[in-house]
DNA sequence: TCGTTGTTTAGGAAATTTGCTAAATATCGA
DNA sequence: TCGATATTTAGCAAATTTCCTAAACAACGA
């Protein structure tokens, strides 16, 4: 019986946020540079208002951020927040022995724990 | 306008598997050993039948497998495989010169990539 | 074989997610 | 200030997810 985590925890909003394929793009996409919302949209098969709930749940989630800079929002992604939430996943449920296993110990031990979870 | 990969592809199961608390949960459970599904059920204040069904989406995921022995039904983990999918999902995802970044980078140039994309 | 235990499948209701269009808000440039 | 451009918010329909109960299936032990 264990007790789940509420529905607002940052791991869960990361993870939901993680689950669509159209976010996870928009993540790739913001891993080499920022870009603008309309920028972003351009490259879906999809109105510019479903890009931008998109943008919104991703933000929610603690993986973007956003600036207005006159005219246009610019959106990058928050560092580190998104390795920080997949490494507090991994050390709980990733066997042990494995090699991220391994290496998001490493990570730990350096410190720098932000803990997500 | 970029071609989503289709939903049936390992990366996009294994994203929806983890949106789930009850499965993330599941997933830290089996990291520590094998458990049939009843032992599983029981740590759960949900009925067998749902736990059941969360037990197939993993397992239809690539992340858990299971194997009959007797009257029980026993689930683990398929060692490599969440590895693999996050690794995969970091290389695209996660700006350049962030450290899980670049340990999944060494890890890949050791080769045994299964490449779950 | 029968009854019991362990697990999954079937079917359905409630909640959530996803996408759309239309309208609202914000900024720019003339 | 006005009109055009950039983006979000509102409201809604369709699809999906999540959980439940009841029934089916599988294996054990007497």
């Amino acid at each position: 019986m264990v007790s789940l985590a509420p529905k607002y925890r940052p791991m869960q909003r990361v993870f939901e946020a993680l689950a669509s394929s159209v976010r996870r793009q928009i993540l790739a996409y913001l891993s080499h540079t920022e870009l603008n919302a309309g920028e972003i949209a351009a490259r879906f098969a999809m109105s510019k208002a479903s890009i931008s709930q998109h943008l919104s749940i991703l933000e929610a989630a603690g993986l973007v951020e956003s600036e207005r800079r006159g005219q246009f929002i610019f959106y990058r992604q928050v560092p580190d927040n998104l390795v920080n939430a997949l490494h507090g996943f991994v050390q709980e449920a990733c066997p042990k022995g494995r090699p991220l296993k391994r290496e998001s110990a490493a990570l730990a031990e350096k410190g720098s724990r932000t803990d997500n979870r």
